[in-house]
DNA sequence: TTGTATGCCGAAAACGTTTTCGTGTTGAAA
DNA sequence: TTTCAACACGAAAACGTTTTCGGCATACAA
């Protein structure tokens, strides 16, 4: 076995000091030839590569980045890593990823144990948890010990920092709106209880797309849903009780189901009725019929995620309290599961 | 802003020495209980908590584990990471995730810079690439420098590790077999090229469930897809030219194609042709007809990868050779794409 | 011969810990 | 009064780097 070769030894093993060494390998002109190509073939011969940790210390710098989410099996989320990834990987950087499984609890320890040194700066989409109990002092704190963080998704207006995200509010407006376009009337909402910020920013959407189309809102269309798993029996409540002729999703979970549902009760999508969901993953795609919906791009935004963290890593002016949110655009995937709309 | 408080900081502050400070916090006996509640209380004031980085430097431990995929908007690789950062998780470890994107070049770059006293061990999945050239240097060079590595899924036998893997052949052989105990006998297969570990053993299954159940080889009945993006012509070949029964398929995304082919050549899935898939994913839920196929639990795999490298970098005895193949079961998760078998 | 510039290299500090060992003070026993 | 143990604390090394500064030759000019 062959263990990591050091400066140390190195110097040890050709007599030289580790000043020396170190110069040598960094083509410093203090030394001379000689020995600079000395140094550097018995570097080459025991493939020295410097100690990051050592390194990271010295510098205080980590070159990694840090990722806190609320879960990684999720189409969305892990696009958005790979799109940091990316960026980060192309700068330098590497990627720590932690996930909260929705718990508050488990963000803030995470974060803490992150900040002690690990990284250079967090990229994170809050907690089911946290956004509910609304207690956001774990974040404040790693800021203010200096440390920039990105905020993704799903954000607060709590915490000052960057932030990336799609424009929930009118993208759920310009989807139910051209369902309204081509004729649709009775709209049915599935969404998220309110405390999800992106549930309750998309339903706003649905909400505001509906009156400023002369439509009043009726409650008994829309349906907020608590626990994901048991959701089956809201739904078909929904579709059998009213006589919709759509329904927005705010998520692919809820679009998917919503048609299983419909076609058991020998509905048809999207003749009897049309389905617009949110969220452009896997199921989407691959459901029957597929699934129109509103693509929201995860690697654009973990690209852009990555590129506003590292600029300020690496800007010079540290103190910049000019925080920026980057509003990614979206767009609505014609698929199957609605008429194809104008 | 508050920067984060030291050691040396709170000496100074308190006009005492580092040691005192260092050894107060850690309770030692040592220290006249005056001063130790004394720093204590100063330390908890100002929030005081040990850089992470300087610990791994003085103790040549990280306290974290490298993962490198090939991808990780994928549903299996997801499930295994997600596997794996819990049980790390449990037991203070940390997980940096770096992607190969299938590529050999990427792969390597990765694990030489996370080798580089970035983490304490690896958890990996070979990239296609990799997989081809069959070069191994960069994993056994990572071995040989001391640092503990376990395989997942796309492994080797190249080269002496711990690994975690399905038996692939087996499961395949298993789904095959019921097949025919169902009564089907032109049985398609859709695999990959023959690079890909699992794809290959799941191949070599299916062609032993045929030979021992006295059914020979149709070599008409077997397409091999290189790029899965246009494959669709290459399947609808197979089921317009074939008068199939049934297809095995060994990714999700081939069967779900076969399932979208099979519906639009006007062939009724099961009736017409059953179709039995290989991993059980979101597609594999979500498709209708859903997809009966092979579950292998990714969570699980990545539970006893990560088991197996904290084990080994906990252990006494350093340099335990005897490496240690984990089989995960499998099982057959019946469905809509396949009359209930039997 | 003296002074000075230049080339080459090493010592040491610094990053933030932990831990070993040494040292000074106190109190009590001899 | 002397001796010694116990107690409380500090100095310093170590982990592996980079970088500043200082020093010692040698060579060259005055």
């Amino acid at each position: 076995m062959k263990r990591k070769v050091t400066l140390k030894q190195i110097a040890k093993e050709l007599d030289v000091s580790i000043s020396t060494v170190s110069k040598s390998l960094r083509d410093s002109s203090e030394i001379s030839e000689d020995t600079r190509l000395k140094v550097q073939a018995f570097a080459k011969l025991y493939n020295y590569k410097p100690n990051l940790i050592a390194l990271s210390l010295k510098n205080k710098k980590t070159k990694t980045i840090g990722i806190i989410i609320p879960e990684i099996v999720h189409h969305f989320f892990a696009t958005v890593i790979s799109g940091i990834e990316h960026v980060a990987n192309e700068k330098g950087y590497n990627v720590i990823v932690c996930l909260s499984d929705e718990s508050f609890d488990k963000e803030v320890i995470n974060m803490e144990m992150l900040a002690n040194g690990s990284i250079d700066g967090f990229i994170m989409s809050l907690s089911k948890e946290t956004q509910q109990r609304k207690d956001f002092h774990h974040i404040s704190e790693v800021i203010n010990q200096g440390m920039p963080v990105v905020m993704f998704d799903r954000v607060t207006n709590d915490v000052l920092c960057d932030k990336v995200i799609i424009d929930d509010n009118l993208a759920a407006y310009q989807a139910v709106e051209s369902l309204i376009n081509n004729g649709m009337k009775k709209i049915g909402l599935i969404t998220t209880v309110d405390y999800v910020s992106v549930g309750k920013l998309r339903t706003e959407g649905y909400v505001k797309a509906l009156l400023s189309n002369g439509i009043p809102i009726n409650n008994n269309l829309i349906i907020k849903i608590e626990d994901i798993d048991n959701c089956s029996s809201q739904i078909e409540e929904l579709i059998t009780n009213n006589d919709l002729d759509s329904i927005f999703a705010v998520n692919e979970l809820f679009a998917v189901t919503a048609i299983k549902t419909a076609k058991r009760l020998k509905f048809n999508v999207p003749e009897d009725i049309a389905i617009i969901g949110f969220t452009d993953g896997i199921i989407s795609n691959y459901s029957s019929p597929s699934i129109t919906t509103i693509s929201q791009n995860g690697i654009k935004m973990g690209n852009k995620a990555a590129q506003m963290l590292i600029e300020r890593l690496e800007s010079e002016d540290e103190e910049n309290e000019q925080y920026i949110t980057e509003v990614i655009e979206t767009h609505l995937v014609q698929r199957e599961s609605t008429p194809i709309l104008k």
